[in-house]
DNA sequence: GGAAAGATAGTGACTAATTACTATCTCTAG
DNA sequence: CTAGAGATAGTAATTAGTCACTATCTTTCC
């Protein structure tokens, strides 16, 4: 129906567009640079009003964590979901990852920039679980593929999964820095493709040892 | 000449100091949450002094990426010459610079953390100068490898080259995260281990299967 | 050789702007 | 009518940068 253009938000609703707000600010500026004050202007509001909604700044951040974290974990899975093949899968996720990025450029900048501080903020230890959830799914996949005979018994799972990782994350941080996130996803397959290869590819025979 | 604990260095001298200084706070402090005091502090001067020495906070961003960069692709430079190999070349950068990172966790998190910044700072432009400069340096090795037959003619330079680095960026940001850089000097063989079967793998043969 | 003079480096106290956060008043929707 | 949502106008803390002054080195010239 006809948004009826109402000034006051119930509070829930309210929280949602403020979790946006930031998300929408941090594609553009360094997060640790974004002020209360940014936040609210960019959403037609006073600086004031939004302490109505969060206790302090702090859980601003945490729920816009909450919210990259559930998106992104969510868009993952639905990608991975009903794959046949496990390093299938895996290509699925990362595309998945790709594009939700793309779409979103502030996530990764928010889940960089909170990590990065010294000190354990309820935001940076939510960032640490989406981590950890993110290379539990993968050493699965990988034991799954090498029982199914698609990857190598001897791959090591640690510099495999740390790998598929660390190239979603330096794809990221060469497309924030060239300030253009199609140039990810134009690169995304190619790079894919090598490291589908490097782990799949016959390892040189071991002899003794 | 003895050490004559001399409290006013020389102008030159004191701008060294302060490079160094902020490196080591880059180590365990955000780099956007360096204030002029917490340099001055760490460098036993008053806050004022610094201003003798640099006219704005931004001159000090800029000497520090200087170095890094200066530092950094010397590192590299020497690792890759001699090398007769341009794929030993590669692993030798490879190595080199997980190795200058290490010593030198500061340096990752200035580049990354002024990279970030919307506004085009002049060292934001020494950080990009210094990525270019890695860029063409990767391609040529590629290419040159590629006219030896070390590695396949179809391999896609571009793919390859922001793999590269983009492996780099990731185990650094990996590294950063769990606040141990040991780990990141552990994992670096065995990650290049599969980057390099990905790129020199040939393409498997399409026996039947 | 050594004082006087000039140059260089550092101090400490200030300022103007910006920050997260708060107290109080006003409006609006149900 | 009233409770929740927003506006207005604060506060204390922190920031980069300035300034008048002092301490320390270096050069000059008798």
């Amino acid at each position: 129906m006809e948004k009826t253009r109402q000034k006051n938000l119930p509070a829930n609703e309210r929280r949602n567009v403020t979790v946006e707000a930031v998300i929408d600010l941090a594609a553009t500026t360094n997060p640790g640079d974004i002020t209360t004050a940014a936040i609210a202007k960019h959403m037609k509001l006073t600086q004031g009003a939004l302490f109505r909604h969060f206790p302090n700044k702090e859980a601003i951040w945490q729920a816009v964590m909450k919210w990259v974290a559930e998106r992104l974990m969510s868009r993952i899975k639905k990608a991975a979901d009903g794959m046949e093949s496990p390093l299938e899968a895996m290509q699925a996720m990362f595309m998945a990852h790709i594009a939700f990025v793309s779409e979103h450029p502030g996530a990764p900048r928010m889940l960089f920039g909170e990590l990065q501080g010294a000190k354990a903020t309820p935001a940076k230890r939510l960032a640490h679980a989406l981590l950890k959830q993110y290379a539990e799914r993968l050493n699965e996949l990988i034991e799954t593929a090498k029982s199914r005979g698609e990857l190598p018994r001897e791959l090591d799972n640690q510099a495999a999964a740390t790998l598929f990782i660390g190239t979603i994350q330096g794809l990221i941080m060469q497309s924030l820095i060239s300030g253009d996130m199609e140039q990810m996803r134009q690169a995304a397959p190619g790079v894919f493709a090598i490291y589908r290869r490097g782990i799949a590819g016959t390892v040189p025979e071991k002899r003794g040892e």
